[in-house]
Parts: structure tokens; C-alpha cells; sequence
DNA sequence: AATAAAGGAATGAATGTTCATTCCGTCTGC
DNA sequence: GCAGACGGAATGAACATTCATTCCTTTATT
């Protein structure tokens, strides 16, 4: 049992080192043999947890794309109306980010990379699908726009992404001023005029 | 005379398949030999056009950022309204990008990439800064929202950035009638209420 | 005009480096 | 004292870059 825990320990550590490396220097800027340093262990022994670098990195996108995904739930509910509750999945996105530079960092810059699995890919997808749900309902009741489903997406998150991108680039925080009216200008664009 | 058109020409000719061959495979997938063996020339000539792998790609991001900017531009009219002069910039630039889906991804890979130097992306803005021009003057007039600079680009360009990569992601095309509902419902973020 | 010499351009095999991964000797906890 | 965990040197593949050589165009000479 305490090898048990002493595993994910170790796991956890190779996982956590990992993350911020890749940030830093991206998956061809980190040698497993960096892995190993940052972390203080033997290289051979991130094989012990991983069957490759490309399984690592794998593993590690969908934990963080897990990460984002209750951050994005946290203080929803469900019973408030459809405005509100599209504020607060929106405001803890952009705050969840903001906050951990380190992940938004990996997960933009893996989304689209060759060595991310199409596994990898289907799961992340499965991990955001109450969100897909959450915009159907609004288009369906029409709170929202009708708009084809990726474009809502691209109104929507895509300003989140280049927001804070922006702000990384320039060494600069969002403030929550910032974020609210950036909100309430994306609700702009895709909510319903004539409901 | 005739030696510098030879040279453009083979200048141009590896440059173009480093292009094509970079947006397929990524930086650490293609290989100076392959970029040789396709443009069916040696690899040492490359060397002779570019210092070095980098320097080439570099070079590849500031012509493309140059082709990009133009595009938008096409049929740009000085004169127009600017809520019109948006939605030509807006229109043109993700009609490039869905229309040279090769350009778009090298850029998106590229942009953030630890290999593109700092000369490069301040050559980049240098480049961009007509359009940053255009959103100065559209606050300042109160045609659109008062809101951070970051906002605005992030609310206008986030969009065109995650509409593409859905697209591409899915081999979907943007119709015409999706780019224009965008374009509204992307001004309708950012155009200015109490006018 | 024909030929030769020069010089720049192109080549691709050779080099040296950088990794991912493996392997085996050592250590640790039970 | 042994089973599994660990470390890190060893291995070999992949790659960027170099450079001695060849090729081709231009220029000079007769």
C-alpha cells in the first residue's frame, strides 16, 4: 500500500516537473534527462511510469484538460439562469488561465501537436462535452444566437485564449476588472437579440 | 543579373517547401533533409541561403506575417465607415486564413515557438501595427467599446483564430454565410453602445 | 568564334552532437 | 537476504551542420 502511495508521489513529481519544463521550453526543449535533474531522480526511472516521452506528455494533457474542466465548474449552478450561469464558466476559464500560466501555456501549445494522440484527443473531447451540452441548451432556447456550433465555440473561447496569451506575452495580469467586461462583450456577441 | 533571379529563385523555391513541409510535420519533423529532398536540391545548399535551420524559419514567419497583412487590406477602403472598414478587415483576413490553411497553422505553431526570435516578433508587430492603428482610432472616436487593447484584439482576433482551427481540425470549410454572421455577432462584441 | 581559365554555386558524404531508451549494478524496505 | 525500485552510464539512432569536391556560368584570351 505505501508503495502504492509512494508511486503516485513519484509519478506525481515526474508529472509536476514535466509541466513546467514543457512550458518553459517546449516537448523538443526537454530532454527526459532535464526531467530527471529538475526532478532529482535517475532518467531510467521516468520509465518505470511511463512506457515513453510521448505517453508522458499524453497523460499529462489530459490531466490538466481534467484540471480545467472542474475549475470551470466551480460555484456553477445550474439552477441560475442561462446569462449567469454562461458568466461564470466564462470568468472561471479566463481566471483558471490567468492563475496557472503553466497549463494554458501546455495545453496551447499541445493541442495541435503531432505527438498528441488521437486518443489523447477523443478524451479531451469527452472531458468537455457538458460544455458542448451547456451551448446546445442555449441555442436551443434560444438565449444564444443561432450560429453553427464552432463558431459559437470560436466567440467564445477564442477570445479567452488570445486574451491571455496577450497578457502572458507582456508580462501583464488580467485584471477582474478586465475580465468582467471582457465577459459581458462576448456575451455581447452571441446573445439573442430578439428573444 | 541573371545570377540574382536564379538565386530568388531558389531562395523562394526553399522556402515555399519548407512552408508546406513545416505545417504538415512541425519544426522537429522536418528535418533540413527532408526540406532538401523535396525541393529536390542538397541539403549544404540551404546553408548557402540561410545561416541556419532557425534563421530559415524566422525568415518564413516575417514573409508570411507580410502576406497576411496584405490580404487584409484587399479592397480596404479609407473612406468607408468604420464599422464597413472592420468587417473588409475582419472578412479578408479569415478568408486567408481558410483559404491558405498551410500559412494559418505554420503561423499558429509558430508564434509563441522558442525558436522565433525576439527580432522576429518585434518585426512582426512592426508589420501588425496598421491594424492596431485602426483599433486606436475606432476607441477614440467611440465607435467601439472602451475597453484595454488586449480586449479588443482578443475579442475580435481570438474568434478568427478558434473559428479556422475548428474548421481545419475537422476538414470543414467556412461558407461565406458563417464568415458573415461572425463578423457580426464579432462586431456586436465590440461596436459601441451609447453612440 | 573557339577555347581556356576563373570563380561562384551546388552537392552530399562525413562529422559531431544531442537525445530517447535500455541495461545492469546498487540500494532499500521488509 | 531478496524483490522490487532506482540511478545513471552506455547505446544507437536521428539530426544539423560542415567542407572537400564537382559542376556550371561567366569572363578572358587568342
Amino acid at each position: 500500500m505505501e508503495q502504492v502511495i509512494i508511486k503516485q508521489d513519484k509519478k506525481t513529481l515526474i508529472l509536476n516537473t514535466t509541466l513546467r519544463l514543457l512550458s518553459k521550453n517546449g516537448f523538443h526543449g526537454t530532454p527526459i534527462s532535464m526531467i530527471a535533474e529538475n526532478a532529482s531522480i535517475g532518467a531510467g526511472t521516468i520509465y518505470r511510469y511511463f512506457k515513453n516521452k510521448e505517453e508522458l506528455i499524453n497523460e499529462l494533457f489530459i490531466e490538466i484538460k481534467k484540471r480545467i474542466i472542474n475549475a470551470m465548474y466551480e460555484g456553477y449552478d445550474e439552477t441560475a439562469d442561462y446569462e449567469t450561469r454562461f458568466r461564470v464558466l466564462w470568468v472561471n476559464m479566463i481566471n483558471y488561465y490567468n492563475d496557472n500560466p503553466t497549463e494554458f501555456v501546455f495545453i496551447e501549445q499541445h493541442r495541435y501537436a503531432p505527438y498528441v494522440s488521437t486518443l489523447t484527443r477523443a478524451e479531451s473531447n469527452r472531458i468537455l462535452s457538458p460544455v458542448l451540452l451547456f451551448f446546445l441548451e442555449g441555442k436551443k432556447n434560444k438565449y444564444i444566437k443561432h450560429l453553427p456550433l464552432y463558431t459559437i465555440i470560436g466567440l467564445i473561447y477564442g477570445p479567452i485564449i488570445t486574451m491571455v496569451k496577450l497578457h502572458l506575452d507582456h508580462n501583464k495580469n488580467l485584471t477582474s476588472i478586465q475580465i468582467n467586461k471582457a465577459a459581458e462583450a462576448c456575451w455581447d456577441a452571441v446573445k439573442c437579440n430578439n428573444k
